[in-house]
DNA sequence: CTAGTTAGAGAGTGGCGCTATCCATATTAG
DNA sequence: CTAATATGGATAGCGCCACTCTCTAACTAG
């Protein structure tokens, strides 16, 4: 198909698409002359995962540019792969504050690119659960910051509070893993990776959010309250 | 205090304090004259808070308007006020693309702003977990819209599919309000559980991604991968 | 008195995600 | 075969957002 069809199937404006292509959010199309190229299905589906991790989930274009990059550099097996997908952090580098407050002792760490031992935290947490990742994830980083952030906040927060959050992270991984047990090819497998990871994310804290609700109500509801 | 110790003792420029301000993410000084305001400690949580909010958990100036506006409506009990805090979602009424595709059946319902029935499919998962939440949250519109979203990409996806991660995201919300019982005092409450729910959000989602790393690694790593 | 600070308001800035325009070539309707 | 339309590629522009700068008039410390 030419890219006008692939803009009515889709939705999405040509000079969107051309835009994603210079930007390198999706293969370019086969070339059939100077001015020509052809576009198949698999055009379609990366453009209306590249809409969704853009719209739904709300990612950067150079954020999910770097998602849909995972899935293209497939070469070895499964578990490389995932460890690809699962490997890939949206906002990785941009680290806004660290609670800067009155306390202005800025220590000139060695600040190497790969985790050199600072996230002494994160790695107790990992050790204690027993948790087989490498020191390279960028969620590490994350969860170091969140720590700090909170700190910065005055609250009193270590490690050890998030260890029963992990827990229930743990199973939720495992729910994870189980729905993308079906397609046997490994790029297919990536790729739901891909949906059900970053596309189920808002839907999960929105799950969070109505548990709070209802566990609030249960807990402090007054019975003037009641219906 | 004056401005420029507000400033210095968070780290963040007059010239943002003062937009901040203007934007209502702040409420103003103590006037002492026409040209001299007064601020104390409330202010300097607050401006801590409307960073991490910002900066740290990355939400919109109008969406964190939203959420410390809240926390400033406080009147009534506990119950009112949590219902509050977790009422408010960062970016509600900001529904990006239902996943449009060829089949264009546009069907022009009453578009109410209140929930009246659509989200049949959330619906369902509510009452099936007994949960006890209003139909106006917004995090109900969140979830539909993830379900469609998957189902755009051709994904077979229903509600029942949730329902796990649901039982999860419950225990989740239960450690939340734990961490909540501390203080007495219904605002420090409700504080409390703005900077739980808000900034640990992107702690929770690293930990997921961590666990599946970590999940991935016992299931598809072969034995040539091993240390 | 003077130098520095401050509140308040408006304009300016840089980044981002598109969107519009242009041009040389291709395709296609008649 | 010609004319209208579509395409790929490149460049420039637009609208929004989160600040940031500038200015004025009033205050305050020394």
């Amino acid at each position: 198909m030419r890219i006008s069809e692939l803009s009515r199937r889709s939705g999405v404006p040509t000079a969107t698409i051309k835009f994603y292509l210079r930007e390198g959010l999706m293969p370019p199309g086969r070339a059939t002359s100077a001015t020509q190229a052809e576009y198949d299905e698999s055009h379609l589906r990366r453009l209306r995962l590249v809409r969704a991790l853009i719209g739904a989930r709300g990612l950067s274009v150079s954020a999910a540019k770097e998602i849909v990059g995972s899935l293209s550099e497939v070469e070895g097996d499964t578990y490389e792969l995932l460890g690809l997908v699962f490997g890939v952090w949206p906002g990785a580098g941009g680290g806004t504050d660290t609670g800067a407050g009155q306390g202005a002792k800025a220590d000139g760490d060695a600040d190497s690119s790969a985790n050199a031992g600072q996230d002494a935290e994160v790695d107790a947490l990992i050790a204690e659960l027993g948790w087989d990742v490498t020191e390279f994830s960028p969620a590490r980083k994350t969860v170091t910051r969140t720590l700090n952030t909170l700190r910065g906040l005055g609250i009193a927060y270590d490690w050890r509070a998030l260890l029963p959050y992990a827990r229930l992270a743990e199973r939720t991984a495992a729910l994870d893993l189980d729905q993308i047990e079906g397609p046997e090819d490994p790029l297919e497998k990536a790729e739901r990776a891909v949906q059900l990871t970053f596309l189920l994310e808002p839907a999960l804290l929105a799950l969070r959010r109505l548990a709070q609700e209802s566990e609030a109500a249960a807990r402090y509801r007054g019975p003037s309250d009641r219906p």
